[in-house]
DNA sequence: TCGTCACCGAACGGAACTCGATCATCGCGC
DNA sequence: GCGCGATGATCGAGTTCCGTTCGGTGACGA
């Protein structure tokens, strides 16, 4: 459907791991090193994350870790890049089902693929939107929300009907930012995602969206 | 003040330093180290940060950096905490200046002190991305905002005259939180901070703040 | 059965971190 | 003020640990 322009209007990034896989088993052994690392990171945090760790948890050996990745960042950049695409994914596919008419009703359909990654992804709420933890000029400095705002607003104005004004970008990725930074505070305060911080952050995207674009 | 009371307040973390200095010259050091730390940071970028870096750039050796911290992960903390104390005695000091006597134009003050560390310190913004998300559980695990929320709380209603209503600490967390993340994206978006992101910044926590209690 | 893909782990280099020697400062008796 | 012992502060070569490489071995596809 229509939504499914998000996954490729956000995803521009290249792949960055080092040999393209040929034989399957390759690509198993990619997603059980994600999943180790995102493991780790949960546990001891994105500065203590070791290559060693990782490759032990997904019971393959070092060597192994360095054949898809450069290096130890860009495991990091790569579990980053996964969840992202897993949120994008997830957010489709909620945005499918739920059929929204309005802005509002479609953030809400953001809101719960997001709260549903941090719920079942180990080490999102470590890394999230953000992969430019690492070197500021890692992926041109723009951070994620800032590429997903803009093919959002396109979606809205063609599907929704949404007036394409002047500064609608700009409202959708104040959006994202907030949801974002306000989904990590709901898993900081509680682990499985306070109640009230999500529904509070609900609240105040609505409020964004739907605040004309008065004074400016 | 009354003002003063928000450092004494929102700083009840122990020092990280491996040994209290007890000499003035001491003192002088790991301000130079921190410093230095900060410098290269915005250089290099957080991951890229080296003990050897930070001694040699605040001539140093690197005994030094380790008789005060006990590891690198230790200096990006410490010079975080020392960020966010500066943040609060600017704070301070602009809340005295402006004598406010509205929450939203106390949080002008707040704004403005934000903006000026991130402008005057080199690493702020790179480590406000990052924080405590990169190292899970190194001060408890509660954001920062969420050490001011209680204090700024009081503060507000024993001299603003603020109504002590339930979810008061909550709403100013909500709005710390919402600052601190749009104010990084402010500083993504141009280096010098993006004068409409600051101002949108602005406008929203105006809103978060005259929110009423409204739809529990 | 051969070529290529995938995997391993010892070995290398560099960065994190230690530790005993050396220098600076403080305080105390004179 | 002036030595002088005690303690703080500094240094940097040395050690350990971790990121990364690379040549050898096993596994799959043709």
């Amino acid at each position: 459907m229509a939504f499914n322009d998000l996954i490729s209007g956000a995803l521009t990034s290249t792949g960055q791991v080092r040999n393209e896989p040929v034989q399957a088993r390759s690509s198993e052994r990619i997603g059980a090193l994600l999943d180790a690392a995102s493991a780790v990171v949960a546990e001891v945090g994105i500065e203590r994350l070791t290559t060693a760790m990782v490759a032990e948890r997904a019971n393959a050996s070092i060597g192994t870790v360095y054949r898809y990745f450069p290096d130890r960042i860009a495991v990091l950049s790569a579990m980053s890049l996964r969840g992202f695409e897993r949120f994008l994914r997830l957010s489709v596919e909620k945005l499918d089902a739920a059929q929204p008419t309005s802005m509002e009703a479609a953030f809400d359909s953001l809101v719960d693929a997001a709260v549903e990654m941090h719920r079942s992804e180990p080490g999102y709420t470590s890394i999230r939107l953000s992969d430019q933890i690492a070197l500021p000029e890692v992926d041109g400095g723009s951070a994620a929300s800032a590429r997903i705002a803009a093919p959002l607003a396109k979606i809205f104005v063609e599907e929704l009907g949404v007036t394409d004004e002047p500064g609608l970008v700009d409202r959708i990725d104040i959006a994202l930012t907030v949801v974002d930074s306000l989904l990590v505070r709901a898993f900081i305060i509680d682990s499985r995602g306070d109640a009230g911080a999500i529904e509070a952050c609900r609240r105040l995207v609505s409020t964004i969206l739907a605040g004309s674009t008065v004074a400016a």
